[in-house]
DNA sequence: CTGATATCATTTGCATACGAACGATCTCCG
DNA sequence: CGGAGATCGTTCGTATGCAAATGATATCAG
C-alpha cells in the first residue's frame, strides 16, 4: 500500500459524518417535498386532510369495501384507517355495516353527501396536484412521478 | 343557455372523479414513498427516528445554536422541534442552555454521547440511504433527488 | 424612555402513522 | 367435528406535524 492511500485513509476516516450532508439524503428530501404538498393541500381543501380525500377517492373507485381493505388501498395501516374513517363517518362522508357471512368486517360505503363532496373537490385536487408540481417541467413531473413510483 | 353548452356539461360532468387517478398524485406517491423510506429507517436505526436524527446531523454540523433555528434548519416548526429535541436530552444526546444576553433563547448543543451516537449511526444511514434508493439506478437516483430539490 | 411590534419558547388540540396486544370470528386441516 | 392458525377490527402508547393561543423577552420607532 503506497503512502498516498494511507493519507486517503487518514482523510476518508474522519469524514464519517463530516461528508454526510442531510439537505441531500433522500429521506430529508422526501419529508420536506412532503411537507410542502401537505402545506398546499391545505390550503386548497381546508375542510379534509389528504388521507381523507384519498380515502373518498378511493372508495369512489372499488366502490363499498371492508375498512382494511381501504386500508391497504390507500396505504394507511389498520389503526390509521380507523381513525380516518371515523371521522369521514363523522361528517356523514361515509357509511359503515357489517358485512353479511363475515361477522368480523366492517363494509365502508360513500353517502349521497360523500359522493357530492368529492365531485365538488376533485378540480381542487387537480389544481393541487398543478401546484405541487408548478416548479417542474411538464416532462420533469412525469419523471418524477415515475421514478417516485419505482421508491413506493 | 344552448343545447351545446348543455351537452358539454353532461360530458365534463360525468369525468370529475372517473379520470382521477389517486395513485397517479404527486401527494399521494410523495406520501407512500415517504411511508417506505421511514421503514427502511426504522429497520436500519432502531433507537432514533429520522427527524432524531436529522437534528443530530444537523447540530453537528453548525455547532451549537437555538431550538428554533435549528428547527428551522432541519424543516420542523416550533412545536414539533420542541419534541425532538426534548427526547433526545431525555437521552442524554443534546444538552440545553440558556443564551447568555437573550434570555428567550434556549440553546442546542451535542453532547459527547450524542456525538459518539452519530459517529456510529452514519454508516448506517449511509446504507438506508441506498437501500430506499435501491430500486433506482444512479442516475435516476441524482435525478429524483434534482427533482425533488425543486419542490421543496 | 416607552409603547407597539416582533421573536422565542411553550402548551393545547387535532390528525396522521405505526408497533403491539387483544378479542371476535373465520378457515382449513386432521 | 374440532382445534390451530389466520384475519378483521379495536385499543393503547409513542412520535411526528401543524395551527392557534400565550407569556416572556427584545427591538425599534417616536
Amino acid at each position: 500500500m503506497s503512502g498516498e492511500e494511507n493519507l486517503l485513509k487518514l482523510v476518508e476516516a474522519e469524514p464519517e459524518a463530516a461528508d454526510y450532508r442531510l439537505q441531500e439524503q433522500i429521506g430529508f428530501v422526501l419529508r420536506k417535498a412532503h411537507q410542502r404538498h401537505v402545506a398546499i393541500f391545505a390550503a386548497g381543501i381546508a375542510d379534509l386532510t389528504p388521507p381523507q380525500f384519498a380515502a373518498l377517492a378511493k372508495l369512489a373507485d372499488v366502490g363499498e369495501t371492508s375498512q382494511n381493505q381501504l386500508g391497504q388501498l390507500v396505504a394507511m395501516d389498520a389503526a390509521t384507517v380507523k381513525g380516518v374513517i371515523d371521522r369521514l363517518k363523522g361528517r356523514g362522508l361515509v357509511a359503515l355495516s357489517r358485512h353479511e357471512g363475515d361477522k368480523r368486517r366492517l363494509m365502508v360505503s360513500l353517502t349521497e353527501a360523500g359522493r357530492a363532496a368529492l365531485d365538488a373537490l376533485v378540480p381542487q385536487a387537480r389544481r393541487i396536484t398543478q401546484e405541487t408540481l408548478s416548479p417542474l417541467t411538464p416532462r420533469e413531473s412525469a419523471t418524477l412521478l415515475r421514478l417516485l413510483g419505482k421508491i413506493c
